[in-house]
RNA sequence: CGGGGCGUAGCGCAGUUUGGUUAGCGCGCGUGGUUUGGGACCACGAGGUCGCCGGUUCAAAUCCGGCCGCCCCGACCA
């Protein structure tokens, strides 16, 4: 059974302005609030654990596959900044200065960092002298700044909390195996925790983080058909190396710069995450990423409701262990207000339990995907909660998944390329010849960019888009947040 | 950065055009009672430097100037 409604709704309609929507669910579902300083957001508790839910599972994989967590400082000194050009090119604009301390005017600037690469590879150059001393892998959880002009909730604020991994290795091969291990690890993230598919591949030289020699990168597809970068991996060659001077002594006696690499997702993913999979009613989570999996709801009635409270309480110890579950018996609202709160915050599975189901030794289970009801015997409540949940993971994903594919078209002329990209109809495949001007003159046409060229695709025989050369690869466009 | 909109109680708003006693309404909040299977009801009550600064005036939420912030569209941006 679907429940239909009619009702006073808290938030605007998602297709009619997604930007707005956008906007009320992350407040509305407490996820995050402005605060006194421009660009800069506080996050809430809800949303927090869906911060925490991205860490935990990250940086498991990340010890698992050998990596540490360090901490380096908050403010890099003016002169660091400027030792990669291109790095310091890329940055400047957006840095926020630290020009006094105390009373003193510092007789050197220092950086908030915007990234860390400009403070860590200076003390790579203390710390590594043999390749014995190498790889070096390591990553810091922490937050950067970069002044931005326009910001949004999570999706570009000044301040943002991300991981950086920064590693450093012998040869040019390991490092980029290490950015591959490292994108293998984002994209599983991506689709099997927060069940959003993704291209994966890399980026144009146009599109590369500032002072890296290749950039991997993840793109998520919004559902009003823009692109969003979920995460990067960069390949820094020995820029940095040489930049900062980082050498070692290889075992044929040979001084060597270091190869490195640095990779990040931030808070952004949270944003992607509304997107994706919200609704009419609010936020929609997927079970492994839910700060609760289950909410029970008690339905309370005049006599019976001692009962139906011990019922309620003792489910909630019964499934404890197993999931995270939050029992709503706040007395103060009523079932249906805690219904839609619940919805609006987006947790996957509820469940009711009222005096009727007391009497009858069941409860009903609805899912926040399609508002389904299903009664189910006490007794096989959690086996029913945990298919469901499996099922609602599966589901989410399927779904999102199906739109990508819908909305992932090749395009065979120009005409039908900036077509498509004008009206935002989802990434468009063209075939490039990897000459600058082309690339140009799509963007120019189109308004939008180049998002991502696969990895292990390549055309055979089919040419540029633009100039009607052979392609020498594939290239994913869409507009972009 | 450009265009548009907004800023009055925690939230949503009216009042501003045409200045005039004590600034209103709904929701929410507190207390008490009745309620509770899809956003309950009654009664009483608390809650305001009208975004900030300055000006005009006997008098400013209201008029004038400046500034700040937020939202939407666009530009820019790893």
């Amino acid at each position: 059974m679907v429940v239909e409604r009619e009702t006073v709704r808290d938030i605007p309609k998602k297709a009619d302005n997604m930007s707005e929507w956008y906007t009320a669910v992350a407040l509305k579902a407490e996820l995050a609030d402005y605060t006194p300083i421009r660009g800069f957001m506080a996050i809430r508790p809800y949303g927090y654990a869906l911060w925490e839910a991205i860490q935990s599972w990250l940086d498991r994989r990340f010890k698992e596959t050998g990596h540490m967590s360090a901490y380096f400082p908050l403010l890099i000194p003016e002169s660091f900044l400027q030792k990669e050009a291109e790095h310091v090119e890329g940055f400047a604009p957006q840095v926020a200065w630290v020009t006094r301390g105390g009373d003193e005017e510092l007789a050197e600037r220092l950086v908030v960092r915007p990234t860390s690469e400009a403070i860590i590879l200076p003390m790579y150059a203390k710390w590594i002298q043999s390749y014995r001393d190498l790889p070096v892998l390591l990553l810091q959880w922490n937050s950067v700044v970069r002044w931005e002009k326009s910001t949004r909730l999570f999706l570009r604020t000044s301040e943002f909390l991300w991981h950086e991994g920064h590693t450093a290795h012998r040869t040019e091969d390991d490092a980029d195996s290490e950015c591959r291990l490292i994108l293998g690890i984002y994209k599983q993230l991506l689709e099997e925790i927060m069940a959003i598919p993704v291209l994966v591949g890399t980026k144009p030289p146009s599109e590369r983080f500032a002072g890296a020699t290749n950039t991997y990168t993840l793109e998520a597809l919004m559902p009003d058909g823009q692109a969003i970068q979920a995460g990067t991996s960069h390949f820094l060659g020995q820029n940095f190396a040489k930049a900062f001077n980082v050498k070692f002594l290889d075992s044929d006696n040979q001084e060597k710069y270091i190869w490195s690499t640095s990779w990040a997702v931030s808070t952004r993913l949270i944003g992607t995450l509304i997107m994706a999979h919200g609704d009419d009613r609010g936020l929609v989570l997927p079970p492994k990423m839910a700060p609760y999996e289950v909410v029970i709801v008690p339905i309370l009635g005049k006599q019976e409701d001692p009962q139906v409270l011990a019922a309620a309480r003792a489910l909630a110890e019964r499934l404890r262990g197993r999931f995270r579950v939050r029992l709503d018996d706040r007395e103060a609202y009523t079932p249906g207000w805690k219904f839609n709160e619940w919805e609006l915050r987006g947790v996957p599975v509820r469940v009711e339990i009222g005096p009727r189901d007391v009497a009858s030794g069941q409860v009903v289970l609805v899912r926040r995907t399609g508002l389904t009801k299903d009664a189910v015997s006490t007794d096989a409540a959690p086996e029913a909660i945990a298919t469901a949940l499996n099922e609602i993971q599966q589901e989410m994903y399927s779904r999102a998944k199906v739109y990508l594919d819908s909305h992932t078209t090749a395009a065979a002329t120009l005409d039908e390329a900036v077509e498509r990209l004008q009206e935002r109809r989802g990434f468009v495949k063209v075939g490039w010849c990897e000459r600058q001007e082309c690339e140009d003159t799509l963007r120019e046409k189109s308004g939008a960019s180049p998002r991502v060229i696969p990895l292990d695709e390549r055309p055979s025989g089919e040419t540029c888009v633009v100039c009607g050369r052979p392609a020498t690869v594939w290239m994913y466009w869409a507009r972009a947040y």
